[in-house]
DNA sequence: AAGTTATCTGCAATCGTTTTTAGCAATTTG
DNA sequence: CAAATTGCTAAAAACGATTGCAGATAACTT
């Protein structure tokens, strides 16, 4: 039942182990064909065990995300492994947003991949120093730790994305405008609020800081400052919620208040979902192509496991876009293209 | 920069290295303290490959999804990783629902990991053979491989489930009820079908053939499907939808067609999501603990690998309940339980 | 046919561990 | 005090592949 060994099938063709070798790796060899044979008699799959050993290398990427369950990071990890196709496999770690799982993780990852593609939970993460020991690329994704600029990264374009809604809102006519912010720590909690802040300060909207509140990215969280923001004796009369998660979180808490979206509360969030047209109201959201962000991430990593860092690393970006539906009441203008959306480009990748 | 071996370190404490290695394995050695000190000066850390050679043993399970991207799949992965803790590291891989996929990744797990939690598209899939020659314990979650009954397996109970919804509809009016299915090759589309049917049946309704319509389990299939019951001379009144994706379609082309829900069409679907109290109208689904499926399928797995295949092999089910909101015509009950939802337990697990 | 070159082959070393074996010293036992 | 037991240790043999080297065929030259 065991499997058979390389020197068992050199033993029955009556060859040398290295001859069989060398016909698996597709040298010229004398008797290819009883080789091949013999294989298929005895079942012979080469250990992939041994072979990492002696390459050193495994086949192997690992992916660190802070939760597969949420639909975004589960976008980001297809498309990665769309992108290895059958060059590597993947592994997934979820981490909870704990840079301690985080570093607990990529200590285990030694030796045990080629490279990494990562999405930490904060820009000063501790997990910095591990790095510095482990002999694979990284790629960060969606976020960065700021310490380490030599790795390539995909993020997506959080201050233009954040303007663009913030934008939308004061469009409308709305100038009590909230957000509801994920981590400080965070590169797009950071982003986003920053452009936030900026399309605010661009309008001579006077910045209230009652009206930013930092949040972590959850939906409980985002239902927690929503219901701080009700409470406010001001209230804000829109809100650009900083991720997916906690703008379930924020609606959930609307509709609990019984506050009309958009009438008393004009809504918009950040990342698009396949309900999130058929939400009451339909919910406008800022968008961008978390699959593309993935594959990107996958192919800068093999290059640099191909080719090393002999060119400086990348900084790529995903544009976002402006989904326009009916949470910040927008009439109902997206019938009227094809895409069965309205979709306004915001910047380009560089 | 490459990382020490165990006989750097012997040398450098002037001991052998099988001393080295009993230091590491946990046993009473001599020099323990100054084989502490190089370890940590050398930075040296074991080669997993080299260790997995000699032992025979991945420290790795794979998970076989069709899908990632659909938060059920993702939530099943979730639960196995949770249960895996740091006994094994996860390797994901995506199918999407294709066969040969399945064969090609099951062919190339060999000899990569300890064992397999996997979701296969088909019930005769052909990768069955393929199984005869790999030798790690196999789990199947959510849908099974019927000629494979040697191994275990962690479904949820579709029967019940589907009943209950037929039922639920069936209490509300209505006769005329649909039933878009999943793949009948598949466990969940046949084993949901069966029950929607023996619900029909239990209340004496005539069976319909138009009203039984197979597709695909993806949100076109869905909402191809409902486009089609739609366009039927004697439309349903009512239709219970066999999976989460599946679902969104049919909601997008009611939606698209202008159709009311639940006044037109009433509408229950299967596998609830954290949006599905949000959509318009709040919907009424089949829920089971996706989570609790990856745990239990991960822990069977864990104990395989452990004990082998001395005891016979388990086939759990976890419940299917019914949260009733709203798409099915149901008052806004829900409200008065402290959950939020109304929930009606169907079956245990045995 | 003999010399030269091009192909292919087996041997042995190597990758970095773990584990068995046998040996040595120190301690306990009769 | 000799004998038996204990507690570590080093040396060597795996684990299952790949690869440099040198020698053996085979295939061309002239």
């Amino acid at each position: 039942m065991s499997n058979a060994t390389i020197s068992d099938v050199a033993k029955k063709v009556g060859v040398s182990e290295s001859t069989v070798s060398r016909y698996l790796s597709g040298f010229k060899v004398r008797n290819s064909e009883s080789i091949k044979k013999a294989i298929k008699d005895l079942n012979y799959r080469p250990n992939i065990m041994a072979r990492n050993l002696k390459s050193g290398k495994t086949g192997m990427v690992a992916v660190i995300v802070p939760d597969i369950s949420n639909p975004f990071f589960a976008s980001i990890v297809r498309g990665a492994e769309v992108a290895a196709g059958d060059d590597y496999m993947l592994q997934l770690i979820s981490t909870n947003d704990d840079p301690d799982k985080e570093e607990a993780a990529i200590r285990r990852l030694n030796g045990r991949v080629d490279g990494l593609i990562y999405v930490p939970a904060k820009e000063d993460s501790q997990a910095i120093t591990e790095f510095e020991d482990y002999a694979f690329p990284v790629v960060f994704v969606d976020r960065v730790i700021s310490n380490l600029r030599r790795f390539d990264s995909v993020l997506a374009d959080n201050q233009t994305g954040a303007s663009l809604a913030t934008k939308h809102l004061i469009e409308h006519g709305h100038a009590a405008i909230a957000h509801i912010a994920g981590p400080s720590a965070s590169t797009p909690g950071k982003g986003r609020a920053e452009g936030y802040l900026a399309a605010l300060k661009k309008s001579k909207i006077e910045r209230n800081n009652d009206y930013l509140v930092e949040s972590d990215f959850t939906v409980l969280g985002g239902y927690q400052a929503m219901m701080g923001l009700l409470a406010l004796k001001k209230r804000p009369s829109a809100v650009f919620v900083g991720n997916n998660l906690m703008t379930i979180g924020a609606l959930k808490a609307l509709k609990e208040s019984k506050v009309n979206v958009p009438d008393e509360m004009a809504v918009i969030g950040f990342d698009d979902h396949e309900l999130s047209d058929l939400v009451n109201p339909p919910l406008t959201v800022i968008s961008r192509d978390a699959h593309l962000q993935g594959a990107l991430a996958m192919s800068t990593l093999l290059e640099r496991i191909r080719d090393g860092y002999q060119f400086p690393p990348k900084q790529l970006k995903v544009d976002s876009n402006l989904v326009i539906r009916q949470s910040c009441g927008s009439t109902c203008l997206y019938r009227k293209t094809d895409s069965d959306k309205k979709i306004l480009s915001s910047s380009t990748s560089s």
